[in-house]
DNA sequence: ACTATTATATCAATATTATTGATATTAACT
DNA sequence: AGTTAATATCAATAATATTGATATAATAGT
């Protein structure tokens, strides 16, 4: 089985483009490199190096592999490290702020696991308009906010990272006529009978790709409840477009919702979590929180 | 050592938190997956799983590795598909620009492996401005650009990946009083002789963030080399704020430069790859180019 | 054409590590 | 106190990695 270690040793003899200098700088055997890499060839089942009588060279495979590894042996690393940073006992308190879609379908298990991991922290959570949070953020109300980083206003004064991209895709009932076609465009679903989500300035975005593509959806439906549009795609009385973020596979109810893949080009939600460049609250707090949700929302 | 199979067999003991059931997932025994456990502990050196009669939970440091396993499975799980990929057949030509920066600090290493690696595929570079770049990917002159995004104009029309970011640095000679403090503000670097870069509207950010401190830098020299910079500031002519991208070791001669943070917020360039939302161009070639450049930038 | 040099490859012996099955231990219910 | 349902331990065994000695191959210099 391919280990750490033979990503080590991977990575050094790339570097070395010699599979002797590397065992050299590694403390072993030319042959436990050479045969390590024998081991990893036949587990990806392509050949990774190129040897000739000067030393080796990278295949383009051997490159991906290398890029790969260094990945790994990077994480591999951080993981090593964990031990040392033991900040579980760090105390402070946190205003978070989260828009609609984020606290109704994405925050609440991080939010678990993040209470449970640091105890000391204290963590308070308002709901509010993706304006009211950056004034909130510019005004020290809120240390960090989180929602859809594409509509970020004040970008001089706050800072932000993204931490998901979710893509939006057009949801139909599971007997709709588009489940048996090869792909669907604006233009089809212009003709169906749309239910338009406004919450979060979600129609004020969908405004913008329809209008690209000089269509207008036949609205018949607007709310800003995710649940009643999930209920309506269900039973056929339309369809809609919506983020992947607050999709759940259907488990009470029989009757299901299918998610499809439109042509053009519709943007998606970046979830981001921002703060003032200027927030001059505890600092290791926030770099906990923010570091925590890189991480929990990293993990694929 | 841990390997691969150490971190499936975590990810399912966190899935079902029990051991006993991970282990009939999994189809081995019981105590392989306890000795399993016990040694990645020991490695890591800190508790990762909570026993109790009920199963386990993780402690906090078991959630972050939970999640760096997470990743190096999935990553892992992509080389092993390496082999099935075999595109370097491909052929096509695609135009690309590049800024003066990314042209002569950044794409040289990328641009010989890629020809390496795909030699059916012509790659014709071209070094111009933002601007033309932008102008050029809109009119099909340039399939693919790659410059500081952050400055990116046509955001409507064009696509951007970032593929890197490189923070930009205070630059100083080896022998600086600044190298003996803890921390260098910008109103003390306004006090230097300093060196101003022009280059890919490099003057353009740097008055942003020198305005936005009220402050005006002694700009003794104004300049589009890097090199000429980089041989001023080793010499104590001045001083300079510049991006790790095009930082170079010392090498010929004695004198040094050294690299130093800033206190103040200064943006990062973002190299970025960019092409038209509507770019008719053969796609396999462009989808090649772009993953290759995203993988190889992201080996850390 | 020969030889010295500098690479990688092979292979059987050995060392290390992972896995197992049987059994012990533990904590929570009843 | 006894039952249940979980994890822990441990010595035997299986699987894997490493080694040292040796083979093979390509190149450069004469």
């Amino acid at each position: 089985m391919i280990s750490y270690k033979h990503m080590e040793y991977f990575i050094e003899v790339s570097a070395t483009k010699q599979i002797l200098k590397a065992s050299e700088n590694l403390n072993v055997s030319q042959s436990t490199i050479t045969m390590a890499m024998k081991t990893i060839e036949d587990k990806i089942n392509s050949k990774l190096l190129i040897r000739n009588s000067k030393g080796i060279e990278l295949t383009y495979e051997g490159f991906l592999f290398l890029a790969h590894a260094k990945r790994i042996v990077f994480s591999m690393n951080e993981m090593l490290n964990i031990s040392e940073e033991n900040n579980i006992s760090t105390k402070g308190e946190i205003n978070i702020a989260l828009s609609f879609t984020i606290s109704g379908y994405f925050f609440a298990n991080y939010y678990a696991e993040f209470i449970k991991s640091f105890p000391n922290i204290k963590i308070n959570i308002k709901e509010a308009s993706r304006s009211d949070i950056e004034k909130g953020l510019l005004n020290g109300t809120f240390d960090i906010g989180l929602f859809n980083v594409a509509l970020l206003e004040n970008k001089l004064t706050l800072k932000y990272e993204t931490i998901l991209k979710s893509s939006r895709k057009l949801w139909v009932c599971s007997n709709h006529k588009f489940l048996k076609q090869q792909s669907i465009s604006l233009k089809e679903i212009s003709k169906e009978n749309y239910l338009m989500i406004t919450v979060d300035e979600a129609s004020k975005i969908s405004k913008d790709y329809w209008d690209n593509n000089n269509l207008i959806p036949n609205v018949i439906y607007e709310t800003n409840s995710i649940e009643a549009i999930r209920s309506m795609v269900a039973n056929g009385s339309g369809v809609a477009i919506l983020a992947d973020l607050v999709y759940r596979p259907w488990s009470l109810e029989s009757r299901k919702v299918e998610k499809l893949n439109v042509i053009e080009e519709i943007p998606s939600i970046d979830v981001g979590i921002v703060w003032a460049k200027n927030n001059k609250t505890n600092n290791d707090v926030l770099n906990i929180f923010r570091k925590f949700m890189k991480l929990a929302t990293n993990a694929i």
